[in-house]
RNA sequence: GGGUCGGUGGCGGAAUGGCAGACGCAGCGGACUUAAAAUCCGCCGGGUUGAAACCCGUGUGGGUUCGAAUCCCACCCGACCUACCA
């Protein structure tokens, strides 16, 4: 063994050794409190980059100092292995997705190891496995017994490129592109399986206050939800038809001129007149292609068309004119409105581009930028806002405030009482939709029968297993449409000939309960299932559930994070699990950006190449540069050359600890003082490390860690070389020890090895591991100051500075400031107007 | 358009009401070396200065306070999210 630090000769020597010791197997421990751990769980992509990096080594760290403070730490790890890139790959090369996957989780598997994190390897899940997916399959079937899952065919997102339908929340922007591609996605009418996430809208919403997420989490969510309160309004066609629409403004129901239906409504057929048949299938047809169109921003454009149909607005019963347009979307509310423009400016655009009558029901306060209306035709926009009831009947005279009230609350009154409708909240949030019309991916256990209908799989015959010699052809439907052994099967029920689902499972669903499939994974393997089973063993279960801590990026924030949510909720409700939230507590890591300041990307050619810098200065300096950085919340560019100097720390760390100082060459006085610096030092140290590492302020713990080196380097020559037995000897040696548990959690293998070169015996043999010590603790006695620094300001401004002693009384401090030579001369014979003492602060004497 | 977060040296950042710039990178000067690398020591916001003292300085303008990078108001800029949501 070398006596330089050769960071590749030890970090393979105690990756290997810490496995040979089983430091990280999992085991429950009812005397200890327990920590569930959790980072978000990696994608089989092939490879270990730079953000896998920066998300999960501080995720280590946090984690091992967990345990060194007493805790009993879950840190479980696994892969989400299904999804397309494997079946892309596999129509490209002609490679199993299988294959290409396990051939993946390999090499991953050998990267995770590479960065010393304390991953509990007895505890991997893989989601593609067999033993794994036919729990997803269970809890499809759990949810379909519960009312929670149903087919639907209806119109839904479609990414041409991925050739399959996609969740409400996998389209994204203002061009509806698909999340993964970027593709805009079209729509398309298809039978549909989804989850009704939509039945827990408000549990979603309210619950938000009872988990520690950060705030943006939280906001998207809210957002995403999108409660919105008003009330429920039936209009009636001529024909007697009812048109059931929802408004946040019911106050303003008697200035409604006009009614626009959503292209797609059910009435629109219905309600169309002949002589405007052809005008409103054109209208229809260009909405149902608009998606395909790339959109401008700018062409906000109101279209639309008349029906020739009327409606009756049941406050006043005055017959308004409905027609279709697509600003009206049928994803939201009941997909029609009741059109005021006097009072909503898309309303307001819309009459004004089509010449529709404009009706004012709320009079502007004469104070307001609209004072001077009176009639709707002083309108140059429309007015949201404050104002008062006019020309609206009974409830004419209330009062509008900004925010909704009295009106809005008369209005519904008026209409429950009346029976023409009634309070109602409405959400944003749409019902998951599952269905992926790939191959690789969890199958959906329902069977087709002409006679009986869709039938679930009985639970004994999962898992419903995916065949190893599918063909893939990207057609548009799930290839396992075209293997007859998969498709045709025999009717659960009747035993007739029937159809299995060939449809796959969103990948998302295999996510939404991972971190219970840790805690005991694969359990029952090779066993039948029955309904009544708990999915992993409950005792376990008991013990680490729910997660304590869960990191990964807020890219997920209305995906993943909303559907574990409501998995855990549906779960809570089946009786599986005794808790309402899945994880705790969230932290949100930043991106970590190229050296250009740019996202990461190979076009750019600006990817950092995470094993390259392994290679070049070790994991634990690579784990040290990316906790240095800043702020971990923050991210921020990799920069090739500050990695540099955590590269030299633990070099200067290695000759602090391991190389022998020069004979003593001071002793007495100058090292008891010494001794007693240092000592106040590193308790100083203590504190704020353990603070920051609390709160995973790691880039301010590893500068305190540098500045406890710089002190070591110091005083090294008067300390290290001191005579063994001395006072001065022992802390010199305390010193360093604790120097090295502190670093422990973030420079793992470092710490390891010097720990027991310090540690090893007369005989040569290793101690117990740095990672099972327990973490120092402060003497705030011993971290005190001697002496102080008192600021002693003018006006505010810094004139002198005084030491003392710590705790020095306020009168005696003020005595010392107005005594010094520096204050007197800027004091200049003027008036002292007051003094303001900070206890072991300051001095600020006003003159003037 | 709406929302959230942010703006501090050449750079990453520290300080969240009390000495602005901890820690590190880059740079400059020196020691060691035949030389270079590595390492070690020193300097390192601007003005002014032989040096000290002093003055200016945390996006801009105002306010609160004995005292503001930090709190409040308005504005400018940037990042991210979201968007015809009735």
């Amino acid at each position: 063994m070398s006596d330089r630090y050769i960071h590749k000769e030890i970090e393979t020597k105690w990756q290997k050794s810490w496995d040979e010791q089983g430091l990280y197997t999992t085991t429950e421990d009812p005397d200890r409190p327990k920590w569930y751990a959790l980072t978000m769980l990696p994608y089989t992509s092939g490879d270990l980059h730079t953000g896998h990096w920066y998300a999960m080594t501080p995720s280590d760290a946090a984690a091992r100092f967990r345990r060194m403070s007493g805790h009993n730490v879950f840190f479980p790890i696994g892969f989400d292995a299904f999804g397309l890139p494997a079946e892309n790959a596999a129509i490209k090369s002609n490679v199993h997705p299988q294959e290409w996957t396990y051939t993946n989780v390999e090499r991953m598997q050998g990267q995770l190891r590479r960065m010393g994190a304390m991953w509990a390897w007895d505890r991997e899940a893989i989601s593609c496995d067999p033993e794994y997916y036919k729990w997803s399959q269970w809890f499809f079937l759990r949810l379909y017994d519960s009312g929670l899952a149903y087919r639907e065919f209806a119109p839904v997102d479609w990414c041409p490129s991925c050739n399959t339908t996609l969740a409400r929340e996998q389209v994204w922007g203002e061009d509806r592109h698909c999340e993964r591609c970027d593709t805009p996605v079209i729509k398309k009418d298809l039978n549909q399986w989804k989850f009704r996430i939509t039945n827990y809208s408000e549990e979603l919403l309210a619950d938000l206050d009872n988990i520690d997420w950060p705030e943006p989490v939280k906001v998207m969510q809210t957002n995403w939800i999108g409660r919105s309160e008003g009330a429920q309004v039936t209009f009636t066609t001529e024909t007697g038809a009812p048109i059931e629409i929802f408004t946040t403004r019911p106050d303003t129901l008697w200035g409604a001129t006009f009614m626009v239906l959503a292209p797609e409504h059910p009435l629109v057929d219905e309600i169309t007149t002949d002589d405007r048949r052809d005008a409103v299938a054109q209208c229809v047809d260009q909405a149902s292609r608009l998606d395909e169109i790339a959109r401008t921003a700018e062409d906000k454009e109101k279209t639309g068309v008349f029906t020739g149909g009327y409606a009756i607005n049941p406050v006043n019963n005055e017959r308004i004119p409905v027609w279709i347009a697509d600003y009206v979307l049928m994803g939201y509310g009941t997909g029609a409105i009741m059109a005021v423009p006097g009072h909503d400016e898309r309303d307001f655009e819309f009459a004004k581009t089509h010449d529709l009558p404009i009706q004012l029901v709320v009079q502007p306060p004469p104070d307001s930028e609209a004072g001077h209306v009176r009639t709707a035709g002083d309108l140059e926009s429309a007015w949201p806002g404050p104002g008062t009831v006019i020309n609206s009947g009974p409830i004419n005279g209330t009062p509008v405030g900004k925010e909704k009230g009295e009106s809005v609350k008369a209005a519904i009154a008026w209409l429950e009482q009346n029976g023409k409708g009634e309070g109602a909240v409405n959400f944003r949030l749409r019902d998951w939709l599952i269905s992926r019309q790939r191959m690789w991916g969890t199958p959906i256990p329902m069977i087709h029968c002409d006679s009986c209908g869709t039938v679930p799989v009985p639970y004994a015959d999962l898992p419903v297993r995916l065949p190893d010699d599918a063909q893939f052809k990207p057609t548009g439907e799930s290839p396992l449409n075209y293997h007859e052994a998969f498709r045709y099967v025999n009717c659960p029920s009747c035993s007739g000939d029937a159809e299995r689902e060939t449809d796959t499972m969103d990948t998302f669903m295999c996510s939404s309960w991972y971190q219970y499939a840790y805690v005991d994974p694969y359990h029952k393997a090779g066993e039948p299932l029955a309904a009544g089973d708990t999915p992993w063993d409950s005792a376990r279960g008991q013990y680490w559930l729910p997660v304590d801590q869960y990191t990964g990026g807020i890219e997920h924030a209305t995906m993943h994070l909303l559907y574990t949510r409501f998995f855990t909720k549906a779960l809570r409700d089946m009786g599986v699990v005794d808790f309402d939230e899945p994880m705790l507590r969230l932290f949100n890591q930043g991106i970590i950006l190229g050296p250009d300041g740019e996202r990461m990307s190979k076009s750019r050619g600006n990817v950092v190449n995470p094993d390259e810098y392994v290679d070049k200065y070790g994991a634990d300096t690579v784990r040290g540069y990316l906790m240095f950085i800043g702020p971990w919340e923050h991210g921020g560019p990799w920069d090739p050359s500050a990695i540099e100097g955590v590269s030299r720390f633990l070099y200067r760390v290695w000759s602090v600890v391991n190389d022998e100082p020069h004979a003593g060459t001071a002793g007495g006085a100058a090292a008891n003082d010494a001794a007693r610096g240092l000592e106040r030092k590193l308790h100083q140290t203590i504190l704020k490390v353990s603070e920051d590492m609390a709160g995973f302020r790691f880039n301010t713990a590893i500068a305190a860690l540098m500045e406890f080196n710089n002190h070591l380097v110091s005083v090294k020559q008067t300390l290290g070389a001191a005579e063994a037995g001395t006072a001065a000897a022992a802390i010199w040696r305390e010193s360093i020890r604790t120097l090295l548990l502190m670093m422990a959690p973030i420079f793992p293998h470092v710490s390891e090895e010097l720990w027991q070169r310090l540690g090893r015996g007369n005989n040569g043999s290793d101690v117990a591991s740095v990672h099972l010590q327990a973490w120092p603790q402060a003497d705030p006695e011993k971290a005190r100051e001697d002496e102080i620094t008192i600021v002693v300001q003018v006006n505010g401004r810094v004139r002198d500075k005084l030491s003392v002693a710590p705790s020095t009384a306020e009168d005696k401090l003020e005595k010392l400031a107005l005594a010094s030579n520096n204050v007197k001369r800027w004091m200049d014979g003027k008036q002292v107007r007051k003094i303001v003492v900070v206890p072991d602060k300051l001095v600020n004497i006003v003159i003037g």
